[in-house]
DNA sequence: ATTCTAACA
DNA sequence: TGTTAGTA
């Protein structure tokens, strides 16, 4: 993983913050963690600890119900969602799998080297 | 001052 | 969902 991508999944954020940058109540906000819709992190006091990839979650949270989507019906969609994510990691992995076979075999330029073939004498 | 849980005139 | 009480 990244670094850019653990500092977006780094939970230091309090619902106070969340509740500015969302422009959600508190009460919303873990009516969602109820509902398991999102899963805040908790500091040692039991205070809700958000990234901002919650954050960018509440946010989308906040577009569904706002077209009229239920609890269930979100649920869905972040699952579809996770599906269609495994799917295309298995792709990813596919592709590797079959280039390094084909490398193998001699066809294909192997990209990570220079960009020009090396001269052998 | 903030946040948490539980509950409902 | 709002709001309020009693805590931590």
């Amino acid at each position: 993983m990244s670094e850019k991508e653990l500092r977006r999944s780094m939970a230091v954020l309090p619902i106070g913050t969340v509740m500015k940058l969302t422009s959600l109540t508190a009460r919303q906000i873990r009516y969602y963690e109820e509902n398991e819709l999102v899963f805040p992190d908790r500091s040692e006091g039991n205070r809700r600890l958000f990234s901002l990839n919650d954050i960018d979650r509440l946010l989308e949270i906040k577009d569904f119900i706002a077209e009229g989507l239920n609890i269930a019906d979100i649920k869905q969609r972040f699952e579809q969602r996770k599906e269609e994510l495994k799917r295309s990691i298995s792709d990813t992995q596919m592709r590797k799998i079959l280039r390094e076979e084909l490398l193998q075999t001699g066809r294909l330029s192997d990209d990570s080297g220079p960009a020009f073939p090396i001269k052998r004498v």
